[in-house]
DNA sequence: ATAGCTCTGTGTCTTTAGAACACTTTCAAA
DNA sequence: TTTGAAAGTGTTCTAAAGACACAGAGCTAT
């Protein structure tokens, strides 16, 4: 790929999404300057795109960039491009400054967000980030430019998308309990949701294999373990199923 | 505004639904070339975006351009940024010369709809279109670039914006019976609804003001006519209804 | 060994919403 | 005054959502 291909007016910012089977967390990079007097601005990853390449492949560039993985659920959130957006506030001026040629190029960005499984990988420095780590949702109040907007219309889509497909289980380890299921929904709504209607509907989609095996070394009764059966899902959605309910 | 401001990379195109109580009608604009030799190329509206204005301004200026009219229900549908999507077929290409400075530099669209009501206006020529004319969205089956696909993204959007929140009276004139109401909703489903189970949910919203008033000239029982009511649906939504759950 | 802690796992009833279904009324036109 | 065309109106049945409480299993601490 060459670096003349670079587009100085189009970018992709990707909100990642991550659960640690307690809360919901979301992937941050920061500018890293030692110099005291450039607060610290965090932000979510993202890179100008090349002229070659689509938005799509943008954007799992930058994933696979900062996370090394490649097989990422992905999904566009849609376009952000107010002439203020990356010149608003003077700290982000001085971090673009440091990692764009054209620090004053009016910008418009192509907002994404992805679901990870959280202990699969440690975010790494990159060429856009010079550290990375999670955040919980609920902590994050002021990001730089405008992200922070992008981050509520990522979760805002993820709370819509969730309820009519299966992509919950892209944060989730492979083999799940309900109850972690029931957890992770409980946190993408910000509600309490009553156990006993959540393992019955989730358990009449028929969507779930109990692979008869068990929780091990766990304090308390072990749970049943569970993994996501794709193919009673597509027949279920070829039915014309389009709403888990939640 | 400054000619010397327009951004070559980046358009908007509009997807403009209207209905004239039969049928759902889309907003094409053709090249209206007179030479035989280049098949006329239809699209939905777009332009180029100047570097001083928001993507939604740049959106509301194609839409007034077009129409004439200020203040129409605009939503994004997302950006598309395939690097062939412009130049894929030759009779496009054909046409951008006609129209762009630098018809082979790549561009990034962002594609929004509106809802307009169709009686309200006559579409004319502007600078990106030599005719404009309503086409009925079941009779679309190719479009210039990949404005194909946007239609479908932005009906499919359309769709289920029209589910939870009340953005078919934009379609629809000021007064209106339930049974044209009933009419746009099978029109945009593309199936029947029973007409009781409509009516009964629809009054039971709330959202409706009935004028008082009844059709006159038509030729059967006359409808009466009813308004939207935006307080009552404030309140409602205020709630935290979210399901016209049809 | 046993008492206590913690999370798992389960069923019923009530309420609400959706789906199916047919006939009478009103006006204009012939 | 008859006819045609759409308006307007209720009930029943079925499916899903919501509310709700206690026994079971494994680990830990004493």
């Amino acid at each position: 790929m060459n670096k003349k291909e670079l587009n100085p007016n189009v970018s992709v910012d990707c909100v990642i999404f991550g659960f640690d089977l307690e809360q919901l967390y979301v992937l941050l990079i920061d500018s890293g300057s030692t110099e005291s007097h450039i607060p610290t601005r965090m932000a979510v990853p993202g890179d100008l795109i090349y002229d070659t390449e689509t938005l799509d492949e943008a954007a799992r560039r930058v994933l696979k960039e900062l996370t090394g993985i490649e097989n990422i659920y992905l999904e566009q959130i849609g376009a952000f491009g107010d002439p203020d957006r990356i010149g608003k506030k003077a700290s982000d001026r001085k971090w673009l400054e440091s990692i764009r040629a054209m620090p004053e190029a009016r910008v418009i960005t192509v907002a994404y967000y992805s679901l990870v499984r959280m202990p699969n990988f440690n975010p790494k420095a990159s060429s856009f980030a010079k550290s990375a780590g999670w955040a919980t949702v609920k902590e994050v109040h002021d990001l730089a430019f405008d992200h922070y907007d992008i981050l509520q219309s990522g979760l805002e889509q993820l709370k819509r998308k969730i309820k009519t497909q299966p992509i919950g289980f892209n944060l989730l380890p492979e083999k799940f309990t309900l109850s972690q299921l029931h957890k992770l929904y409980e946190c993408i709504y910000d509600k309490e949701l009553d156990k006993r209607n959540f393992r019955r509907k989730i358990l009449n989609l028929n969507i779930l294999t109990n692979l008869d095996e068990k929780q091990i070394g766990v304090p308390h009764k072990p749970s049943q373990l569970f993994k996501f059966n794709e193919e009673n899902y597509k027949k279920l959605s070829e039915e014309g199923f389009d709403n888990f309910g939640f």
